[in-house]
RNA sequence: GGCCCGUUCGUCUAUCGGCUAGGACGCCAGGUUUUCAUCCUGGUAAGAGGGGUUCGAUUCCCCUACGGGCUACCA
């Protein structure tokens, strides 16, 4: 039997998720649904130093907006668990004393002052100081290859602060296969003994990562492209435990929609557009999120999926579980993507038409005081004739107030397009000839209108216009006529008032 | 600076040596409309540069350029 596919989104509770983790945890759950493989929540929280109360729960909480479901993790369980590394302590503790026995690994007691001394002197020569083969047991460096072991023990039993090492091998070359990139190889010469071990007494990221995929039995890494650089470190690590390494694939990054570089967390209010899922408090301010600015879930994993991914047809729209079946690996691009989001609002309006006009109207009147006590119903059957021209549940209002309120304003350019000389008697008589308008549906109105139009031999213009400054504020909006029915005539002939005292 | 990865329209991308280089977003034009949108139709626009390999290179190899990432007792 083949093995299962067990894959983990493994995010740092660091602060809110953004985008781009959004998609690292997207890829790794269509992977693993597509092949009945379960897909692992792990919280990374080694560094205790960087922790952000409440991101952690902000990163369930994302994922289940998403409709990720999380098969093991924290608050969910699983037969590997604790799910989160700050919890796991002992365990990277047992297999750290393993290396060290092996040789694999060394103390070193060098300060950081120390260290950051070493590289300035190097930088100062123009050369790049590396912990490695050409220097660990020079000499200058105090660890556990220089000193003598009846030195080492002292400094340990002492108390002094130490960090754990690991001992790379020399003059090698490592050869990594990455799903998404092929062959990847790296001189280990060239490479540095990462630290395992803090001084803090937890691991760094390199042996936590490695420890727990093994344990977890993670079958394959789906992580960011900025984790190539230690993909050697990692598969070196792997050998010194004498364990299968999982499989790799590294994601291209998302990029910023301008500019330089990858897409980061301030990128949003400085560009526009959110770049977390959801709502996130720092402080007294509030950042929105895709959830807040009116989009769905369903668009921003749609829009995701396409950036760095493609079905290879010419399918743009997919849910979830179309998403699951076409998934594959190998059509995962290799350069780096530009968020556009411009597209990922046309992906929105897209589902915008898909959703019933009920549960629309539901989240428009809970995020818009203004329609405290109005009718849902009323509500919907306005979204029903607005919705086409939006996007987002946010443009919702500017498309419709004049549905709901009064124009409080009249547009300049508007009017001075479409009022002209006689404008003001013209309405004045149409707002009386309406009173005996056939109001039951928009075609009797329609036809009544157009007769009156008629009859009074002006252009269908010269009524039209004005009446929709007067009803709607300017020169836009829905259909007329639907408008005049949903508003009543009543309104309609005080609206036409407003007007014709204030031009 | 060093190491690793990448490079097709402005953007996301298709092409697994035969290309008149296809689609989508955006943009522009036309049509529909009482208006603004939506919608429909059409258009604009690309293989970084230089060497090879080959009958033939966007596709394979090398170099250069450019872009990105990493270079912490952060992940």
């Amino acid at each position: 039997m083949e093995k299962q596919i067990r894959v983990r989104f493994a995010p740092s509770p660091t602060g809110p998720l953004h985008i781009g983790g959004v998609r690292t945890a997207l890829f790794n759950y269509l992977f693993a649904k597509k092949h009945r493989g379960v897909f692992v929540l792990r919280i990374e929280d080694t560094d205790q130093k960087r922790r952000v109360a409440g991101a952690e729960n902000y990163i369930a909480d994302a994922l289940k907006w998403c409709g990720l479901q999380v098969d093991e993790g924290p608050g969910v369980g699983g037969p590997f668990g604790p799910y989160k590394q700050s919890e796991r302590q002992k365990i990277y503790k047992t297999h750290l004393d393993d290396l060290l026995k092996n040789g694999q690994a060394y103390y070193a007691f060098d300060t950081p002052e120390d260290l950051e001394l070493e590289r300035k002197a190097h930088q100062a020569k123009g050369k790049t100081f590396i912990y490695n083969w050409h220097n660990r047991s020079k000499g200058r460096l105090k660890n556990s290859l220089v000193f003598s072991k009846e030195e080492v023990e002292k400094r340990l039993e002492s108390g002094l602060p130490y960090v754990v090492r690991f001992l790379l091998p020399e003059n090698k070359t490592v050869v990594v296969e990455d799903s998404i990139r092929g062959k990847i190889s790296v001189d280990v010469n060239t490479l540095d003994d990462k630290i395992l071990f803090k001084s803090d007494g937890m691991p760094t990221y390199h042996l936590a990562n490695v420890v727990d995929d093994h344990l977890m039995e993670i079958s394959h890494v789906i992580r960011g492209e900025e984790w190539l650089p230690s993909l050697a470190l990692h598969q070196l690590l792997y050998d010194a435990f004498g364990w299968k390494s999982p499989k790799f694939a590294h994601l291209p990054l998302i990029l910023k929609p301008t500019g330089k570089g990858k897409l980061s967390k301030r990128d949003g209010d400085k560009l526009g557009f959110p770049v977390f899922p959801l709502q996130w408090e720092e402080g007294s301010t509030k950042i929105f999120g895709y959830k807040e600015s009116g989009y769905f879930p369903e668009a921003v994993l749609n829009f995701l999926a396409l950036l760095g991914w493609n079905p290879g047809t010419d399918q743009e729209f997919f849910s979830l579980k179309e998403l699951i079946e076409c998934f594959s690996l190998k059509q995962v691009n290799k350069a780096g993507a530009r968020f556009d989001p411009e597209k990922i609002k046309w992906f929105n309006h897209g589902y915008l038409q898909q959703k019933q006009n009920t549960a629309l109207a539901n989240a428009f009147v809970k995020t818009t005081p203004a329609l405290d006590g109005v009718d849902p119903k009323y509500v919907a059957l306005v979204i029903g004739l607005i919705k086409e021209r939006a996007s987002l549940i946010s443009e919702f209002w500017g498309l419709s107030h004049y549905f709901f309120v009064a124009p409080k304003s009249f547009d300049a350019k508007s009017l001075k397009k479409a009022w002209k000389e006689g404008s003001a008697d013209l309405m004045l008589d149409f707002s009386k000839a309406l009173i005996d308008f056939d109001a039951e549906s928009v075609g009797s109105l329609k036809k009544d209108v157009k007769l009156w139009i008629e009859q009074k031999r002006v252009g269908f213009g010269s009524v039209m216009m004005p009446l929709r400054v007067a009803i709607v504020g300017a020169l836009k909006g829905a259909d007329l006529f639907e408008v005049l029915l949903c508003i009543g005539k009543n309104e309609a002939a005080a609206r036409i008032k407003t007007l014709v005292d204030k031009a």
